[in-house]
DNA sequence: ATGGCGCATGGAATGCGA
């Protein structure tokens, strides 16, 4: 059997995160770990105190905000920028082919306010994402992860009971999760058993982490293929506890599964 | 009062995140 660990975290800007980073791949070592928001131009990006780790990177930066990176134990192949067919200048996804895994590092956008400018954004990219997976990337990759910083909170049990705001849980936002899930993925996450109140993201304000009021908005969702390659999801709230943390835990997954499994993408090419 | 924080830019105060 063929055993794998994918995991995902919003680091909240690579350069302050760079050593938490290091010391959580040695710690850990994944095969695959999506990062979002480097908040960093690629001319910056830690290339080679990356490779010095022992992971290959495939990244997607900008200056300020947004940026996705998928790290690797072995190189990435086939990297596409963004969505096809879906213009826009915020660098918010890259995909990979990594052990005859797709993988889709995603940072989804925040939205800000329902009815607000950057809501309708948020909509119209999740519309384009789930348009692109159901008749590109899913047909052409039957063993797909989608990973990242989704900023919708699932389910009701996916938020601390005393969060008030509407965003990141409004009817519309989640409508659109399912509508995406719907076409062929399944949140691994929920394959499992999880601890109650169980989050990936805390404010920085209001004591947050310490009260664990928080949601759970980091997600690792795969195809339906690799549902039963599921062993175990887990949040891994230890970097959160590190000083001048990012406001988001690493989500990780493990799978194992027959050797066969990872031909399949040659049979469909 | 989801505001208190943290990060980025730029060199103070503001925008943004979630």
């Amino acid at each position: 059997m063929f055993k794998m660990k994918i995991a995902t975290w919003n680091v909240n800007s690579l350069k302050v995160r760079l050593h938490q980073l290091l010391g959580w791949l040695d710690a850990n070592r994944p095969d695959v770990l999506c990062l979002q928001e480097l908040k960093l131009e690629d001319k910056a990006f830690p290339e080679a105190e990356i490779r010095a780790a022992g992971y290959y990177a495939a990244f997607s930066g900008q200056k300020t905000y947004n940026g996705v990176a998928i790290l690797a134990s072995s190189p990435p192949e086939d990297v596409t920028y963004g969505i096809p067919g879906f213009t826009d200048e915020q660098k918010r996804l890259i995909a990979a082919t990594i052990k005859g895994m797709r993988i889709v590092c995603s940072y989804f956008p925040n939205g800000q306010t329902p009815g607000s400018d950057k809501f309708a954004y948020k909509l119209a990219w999740l519309d384009a994402l789930t348009r692109w997976l159901k008749v590109g990337a899913l047909p052409m990759y039957p063993n797909l992860v989608l990973a990242g910083d989704f900023n919708i909170a699932p389910e009701a049990v996916d938020v601390h009971p005393e969060w008030k705001g509407e965003i990141l849980v409004s009817p519309s936002e989640r409508a659109a999760f399912r509508v995406l899930v719907a076409c062929g993925l399944t949140d691994s996450f929920r394959l499992f058993e999880q601890p109650e109140y169980s989050y990936s993201w805390w404010d920085y304000r209001m004591g947050a982490f310490r009260r664990n009021f928080g949601l759970r908005i980091d997600h690792i969702l795969v195809s339906q293929s690799l549902q039963d390659a599921c062993r175990a999801c887990v949040v891994d709230k230890a970097p959160r506890k590190l000083e001048r943390p990012s406001d988001h835990a690493p989500v990780i997954l493990e799978l194992s599964y027959p050797p066969e499994l990872s031909k399949i993408r040659e049979l469909h090419v």
